[in-house]
RNA sequence: CGCGGGGUGGAGCAGCUGGUAGCUCAUCGGGCUCAUAACCCGAAGGCCGCAGGUUCAAGUCCUGCCCCCGCAU
């Protein structure tokens, strides 16, 4: 197999896997672009990204340009262009490719995707399928034009989820498939011998960027779906409601059918020795380990204990 | 110097304006029960994060340090 000269654009652990694959595929990986290191944590502590760290383990030049498009992001575009790459491979990067960067490469530039395409494009395909109770999802491998996420998919690779898969669980397996998928395909991208498949336009959906509020749970709704959040929602945003005024974060949770009416909304209906049910619109949540505020996370048994708290105490969903 | 909460018997917490440490659970012994997050009686278990200071007296006030966590990013 021919080495390519490969320029890798990726941020977050996701792209670490696909990053040393290709390194011990012997292809020549030219530079490793990611985020800028960021303030992060208690303290402000400068922090840099998963791949950035991964990079310099291998002894890739890395790349950290605060721009990459328009009159900021030119010295990184003829940075670029004097790597001579053959392709680039794009997972999780974070930034916006502009078309004059997609020309650089010879072959073009590939995206490592989290979803089979069309469904889920954007920034959280992982966790928008399990929010969604999806039985699968996968990995494309797809060829990046300028608008986000709709390039021709030249290959997939799928795999179920678990009703025990949270988001990071689920992430750490997707980046192996990519991993995978790309250092066995990208020969035949660069090549022309794969020819990719157009997205069928109406089957098209999105996966916006998360926030804070993606991880309220909803008590007026349906249980099943909350529980679904939980798993979603770990590790980022984290799932949490308000209790007696203060954020109580839910780090486990499952669904518990409830014959007819369940009860207020929010509202205890059920205690055990280490879990407590809260009624939903549709069945209840099954509260099992949780985190007050400035306490690390405990057993909802402690929790209770703590907190004295009884059947008829509700949760409120804002 | 981003903002803030917290370190009290094995666990989760209370302890307001300083005066000999309390609650719920767990543990151990005994009893009771068809059953229940079982119940009743009794017991053991804490140098109150560390180091100084103020005071007749500090978990409780002051100072410094260590550790944990939430928000924000």
């Amino acid at each position: 197999m021919p080495s390519l000269r490969v320029l890798f654009f990726g941020s977050p652990a996701f792209a670490v896997p696909s990053l040393r694959a290709l390194h011990a595929a012997g292809h020549q990986v030219v530079g490793a672009v990611c985020q800028p290191d960021a303030p992060k944590g208690r303290g402000y502590k400068l922090e840099p990204p998963a791949v950035k760290v991964a990079a310099e383990e291998l002894g890739i030049p890395v790349h950290q340009p605060e721009r990459v498009k328009g009159e900021k992001g030119k010295p990184f575009l003829e940075l670029a262009r004097s790597l001579k790459p053959d392709i680039a491979v794009v997972a999780a990067y974070g930034k916006i490719l502009p078309q004059d960067l997609l020309d650089v490469p010879r072959a073009g530039c590939v995206n490592l995707h989290a979803s089979i395409l069309p469904r889920f494009r954007g920034a959280s395909p992982i966790q928008h399928a399990i929010l969604e109770g999806d039985a699968e999802t996968g990995v494309c491998l797809m060829r990046m034009v300028l608008e986000l996420d709709a390039g021709d998919v030249y290959a997939c690779a799928r795999t179920r989820i678990t009703d025990e898969d949270t988001a990071e669980a689920l992430s750490a397996r997707l980046a192996d498939l990519a991993a995978e998928l790309c250092v066995k395909h990208l020969p035949d991208v660069v090549s022309g011998a794969l020819k990719p498949e157009p997205q069928d336009p109406t089957k098209v959906t999105y996966a916006p960027m998360l926030d804070k509020e993606m991880g309220r749970i909803l008590w007026s709704g349906d249980a099943a779906r909350e529980a679904r959040r939980v798993r979603a929602m770990t590790p980022w945003p984290g799932t949490w409601t308000l209790f007696r005024g203060e954020t109580l974060k839910i780090h486990r949770a499952q669904v518990v059918t409830v014959e007819g009416e369940p009860g207020v909304p929010g509202t205890v209906i059920a205690m055990g020795p280490d879990f407590l049910d809260v009624a939903c619109a549709q069945d209840a949540l099954r509260l099992l380990e949780v985190q007050p505020p400035g306490k690390r996370r405990m057993g909802t048994g402690d929790f209770m204990r703590g907190a004295r708290l009884r059947v008829g105490d509700s949760f409120q969903e804002r």
